[in-house]
DNA sequence: TAATTTTATGATCCCAGCATCATATATGCA
DNA sequence: TGCATATATGATGCTGGGATCATAAAATTA
C-alpha cells in the first residue's frame, strides 16, 4: 500500500490504514513503537500537531518509509490506492 | 528529484536539497512558507525535533509532496538519486 | 446483551518547537 | 580582500506536544 499525504491529518490517517493492514491494535502498535496508546490515537484522528519525531518512531514499527517527491508527476496514488 | 527520508534529520536534508535545487535561499522559502529563516536553517542542519506541520508548510512552498510506503519495495533511491 | 477489548477523551506536568530579535559566520562576488 | 548576501547560532518566552494516569465510549465477541 501507498499513501500520498498532503497534511498532518493525511499522515494520520496513512498510519491507521497501514496499522489496520498489519492488523495491529493501538496498544500493540504503541509497545513496538515507545509511542503511548492515548497519542496514537490523537494522531490517527488528526488532533495534535506531532512531531516528526514522534511520526517516524511509528512508521518505522509499521515498516513504512516515506518518500518526498515533486508534486506533479502523478496522480499515481488516485490509481493505486484505489486499493 | 525523489528522496528516501528515514529520520527528521533526512527530511531537513531533503529540503535543503530541494530548496537548493530550486535556486532558493532560506529567507526566500521563509517568505513562501511562513516558517522563519532561523527555524528552516535549524531543520535543514537536523537541529530540533520540528512539528509535521512546520515540515509540510515547507514542502508544499518546495511544492513537494510525502509519499509513505512499505519498505522494501525499492531502494528505487539508491538508483534514481544518483543523480 | 453482558463481558472484554479497543479507542477516545480529559486533565496535569514537563519539555521542547518556533517565533522573534540580535548577531556571528560563512559564502559569493566585484 | 572587502562588501554584500546567506546561513548559523544564541537567548527568551509563549504555546503546545506527548508522557502519564484515569476513565468514558465503542466495538468485538462469547
Amino acid at each position: 500500500m501507498k499513501y500520498l499525504a498532503r497534511s498532518p491529518r493525511e499522515v494520520g490517517h496513512a498510519i491507521r490504514e497501514a496499522r489496520k493492514a498489519q492488523k495491529l491494535t493501538q496498544k500493540e502498535l504503541a509497545i513496538r513503537s515507545g509511542v503511548w496508546q492515548e497519542t496514537i490515537s490523537k494522531i490517527e484522528n488528526g488532533l495534535s500537531g506531532t512531531k516528526l519525531e514522534t511520526i517516524f518512531d511509528l512508521l518505522s514499527a509499521l515498516e513504512l518509509e516515506v518518500t518526498i517527491d515533486d508534486r506533479s508527476k502523478g496522480s499515481s496514488t488516485s490509481l493505486e490506492d484505489i486499493f
